[in-house]
DNA sequence: TCGCTCTTCAACCAAATGGTTGACAACGGT
DNA sequence: ACCGTTGTCAACCATTTGGTTGAAGAGCGA
């Protein structure tokens, strides 16, 4: 795996077990006992999930006498919406502005959705 | 990996070079080997990235002659934002619920940023 | 101090990933 | 009809990943 921060959160996110914890954290704090409960796997799997949730800045834990509560950290959750944000915008001008000479070509007025050309517009 | 939706497109952007990729689709559609052409590596392993992310529905690739252009699909984008937004914000929220917690307990009136309590808050 | 609980570290294993090279299919130009 | 261009498929290789088990560290409670 690449080892810059986008590419780590990518990365940690890609795995559903770790995705549900996540979901989990987002309700509250979790020790990883308690994060393992749910799951029919050893405790020391979720240890490592977990690790790699806290490389890539999305939980951090801290220290009760043995325990280790993990909590969700929301800054990083900004950096991936802004990488998506962007270029899903810029794909979606594309598309309209596509839209826009597809419906001018057919001398249409409203054009709804958009429809790929290539394969299966007619038939 | 897992082989949901979520899964695939998350692990799809894992990869620098695959997301250099987006990056230069939102730009454009371009060919397999206008992909290939920046990078130091095989067209064939181009053309596996690409399959990653037409896997991940990302992109789509139609036909011109020997040629298989590839555009960015937008929709996907939206699954992603949508489930990041979600936790995103209940961390948020938690966060700052908890520093007016703690600037009630100082009695402080405007508590600027979120701090860690478990270690190095005091020193 | 001893034991119990919670967590991580280390070693190992099967499967997936990202890269390579070689072969080959599909298409256009000449 | 051939050749060059464009891209994919197949086989292979090194590394990473997600899981396991076993051992060990850290901290309370009796």
């Amino acid at each position: 795996m690449a080892d810059d921060q986008l590419s780590r959160v990518f990365a940690a996110l890609a795995d559903p077990t770790r995705r549900d914890m996540v979901t989990r954290l987002a309700v509250g704090d979790a020790t990883v006992g308690e994060l393992a409960d749910p799951y029919n796997v050893s405790v020391q799997a979720v240890s490592k999930h977990i690790k790699v949730l806290a490389d890539a800045g999305l939980v951090s834990q801290s220290k009760d006498a043995q325990r280790r509560p993990c909590h969700l950290e929301a800054e990083v959750f900004d950096l991936m919406t802004k990488w998506i944000e962007r270029y899903r915008q810029q794909a979606q001008e594309r598309y309209d502005r596509l839209d826009a000479v597809l419906a001018e070509m057919r001398g249409d007025e409203r054009p709804s959705k958009h429809r790929h050309l290539e394969q299966g517009a007619a038939s």
